[in-house]
DNA sequence: CTGAAAGCGCTTACAG
DNA sequence: CTGAAAGCGCTTACAG
């Protein structure tokens, strides 16, 4: 017979704790425990009585205690470095969803493109413990880096790849994405493509070479037209000027990102200027309004929600200790040749 | 003379405690732990030993020891319908980085306007002893209500006001917004004002109420189209076809949501027809673009960036327990009458 | 203004 | 397959 032995004594905060489950289930409070984290090899009747004294009790375990005794939280750091990109934002949302799903919780962390803060919010929130990290791109800090690596915590890189690197990653060629549209300029007959950037952040070099690859034999610096200042419409139209008048024999422009080119191409219609028939553009990242612009913009679609749900795959496999077979994913990109080029 | 005592003994993790940097400060635990947390009442000296101990050390806290010996962690969970809408990512991200400066980390959740997922999501985050919460509106579940509530954790509710309920708040009067616009175009002259609303949550059912006191004289039910969808520019366009075929007399389209408006403003660019000049359309949130639409979105200015900060410092002054004098703020908002009405 | 004791709620080895 | 013991790293009362 197993009547269960009374709760030893209530605990001053009057919660209900692991030991009172165990008490009433009539095991000790490992077997709950064990039972509660679904770990193998606690027979089935014992899981089925622990269980029941579970939602008899209300219990609900302590997230605290749990990482205190384990040294490991179920929390998980996403670092992404604007929110006021749409880019991010679908690769947070994607992330975070899938994560939860799985029983982990975000903590997000924006970086503002500053290697100094991400390295201040590696600091801060390697302190939690985290089971996982999810950080953006390659570059950063010497420190961050030997922050992640000292950490001993399972870490994916998000957007980029870098093969032999020996680092986790899912993401896709920057550089091949920024040649195949500059290519597909060339073979729809345009002769002087201008390539305008904003934010100038890595990947946005990264597809700068691309553009200057796809160019080799007909490459002009005059051409480039780069801007460090955050991308936006009010920017793309007031680049869309300044190509123009630097460069007026420009047949097609280059925007490396959609607002940038949404932008040019509302300005475009302001000043009655002919797309493509006076000069064709192309945008980046297929975001919200491409489709829906005068004409709809051509652009390349980037897989960012899947790079979020990929990625956060790989780092739950990584979490659970398990090896993953393929630990650079190149996810690609899409050309989306609409009606602007 | 102070000669610090040997730390007792190395614990087995390797980990640098707070029992270490007391034992080389040469005082107790507990008065290093006073002194970190910066608790007044502990002699400037000893807070400056303590601190060079930390260095000393390379010291950094554990917050699940913290959170478990407190009851009460350093994270606050941030509550916000979709990622997918603008208007909340940057509340999102004011409200995260008010609250990160402050020290405090922000867990947030999606919940997709559904009661149920929100109330899922308390469940879950609650079990973490957030130390504060933050939550859009006033609409949930009573179970949602009592979660909080039993909690005990301080909460405060953002984008609307609920003056005399007794809960902490920061928005503005969704209504009065509705009603402030729908008057603007009244006095403009426009006599056939249509209502275009999608997602139909709360704040946009409150805009109704606005519009429709504004136009009481004169309200004609055939003038309001609702669509359940969510906001969208696609949507938008679809919206705008509909107002002009079902009510060919409009003269003006109040649209809830400024993706739509810009939508709308998109497709009768693409219809060739004249806005203000055929129909006048209007917006709301003033979301990136609309200044920039041809011909300029006329809309109304969410404070949403605003809202996001001052939840958050409001939260911050109770979580540290001290009072608020007071507890609904209305932060307002403002007409931003454009060109395209 | 400072400290000794106890405890927060869970899990990790280590046995058996 | 199950458990007794110890410990994770900090803070809360309670004294003085």
């Amino acid at each position: 017979m197993s009547t269960p032995a009374a709760p030893k004594r209530r605990r001053a905060t009057g919660r209900v704790t692991l030991q009172d489950v165990a008490a009433t289930a009539g095991v000790s409070p490992i077997t709950a425990s064990r039972a509660l984290r679904g770990e193998r090899g606690v027979a089935t009747e014992l899981v089925a009585r622990v269980q029941a004294a579970v939602s008899q009790l209300g219990y609900v375990p302590d997230p605290a205690a749990r990482a205190l005794a384990s040294a490991r939280s179920n929390q998980v750091v996403v670092l992404i470095p604007l929110l006021s990109n749409a880019l991010f934002v679908d690769l947070l949302d994607a992330a975070q969803s899938t994560l939860l799903a799985a029983g982990y919780q975000s903590l997000i962390g924006v970086t503002h493109y500053q290697a100094e803060e991400e390295e201040a919010l590696l600091r801060t929130y390697l302190m939690n413990r985290p089971a996982g990290l999810l950080v953006t791109g390659f570059d950063r800090t010497e420190a961050s880096r030997a922050l992640i690596q000292g950490s001993g915590v399972p870490c994916v890189h998000l957007m980029e790849n870098r093969k032999d690197s020996g680092l986790y990653s899912v993401g896709f060629s920057q550089q091949a994405a920024g040649h195949a549209m500059t290519l597909a300029l060339r073979e729809r007959g345009y002769r002087r493509i201008a390539f305008a950037a904003a934010q100038l952040d890595p990947r946005t070099l990264q597809r700068a070479h691309g553009y200057r690859a796809a160019l080799a034999d007909r490459h002009d610096p005059a051409l480039e037209f780069l801007d460090s200042a955050p991308s936006s419409f009010a920017l793309g139209a007031q680049m869309f000027d300044r190509v123009l008048a630097q460069a007026p024999d420009v047949d097609a422009i280059f925007f490396n990102n959609d607002d940038l080119a949404q932008g040019a191409l509302l300005q475009a219609l302001r000043r009655g200027i002919q797309v493509p028939g006076r000069v064709a553009i192309a945008g980046f990242n297929d975001l919200i309004g491409g489709e829906q612009m005068l004409p709809p913009l051509s652009t390349v679609r980037t897989p960012r929600g899947e790079i979020g749900l990929r990625a956060s795959e790989m780092l739950i496999t990584l979490m659970r200790g398990d090896a993953v077979d393929e630990p650079c994913v190149d996810l690609g990109f899409e050309l989306l040749m609409r009606e602007s080029c």
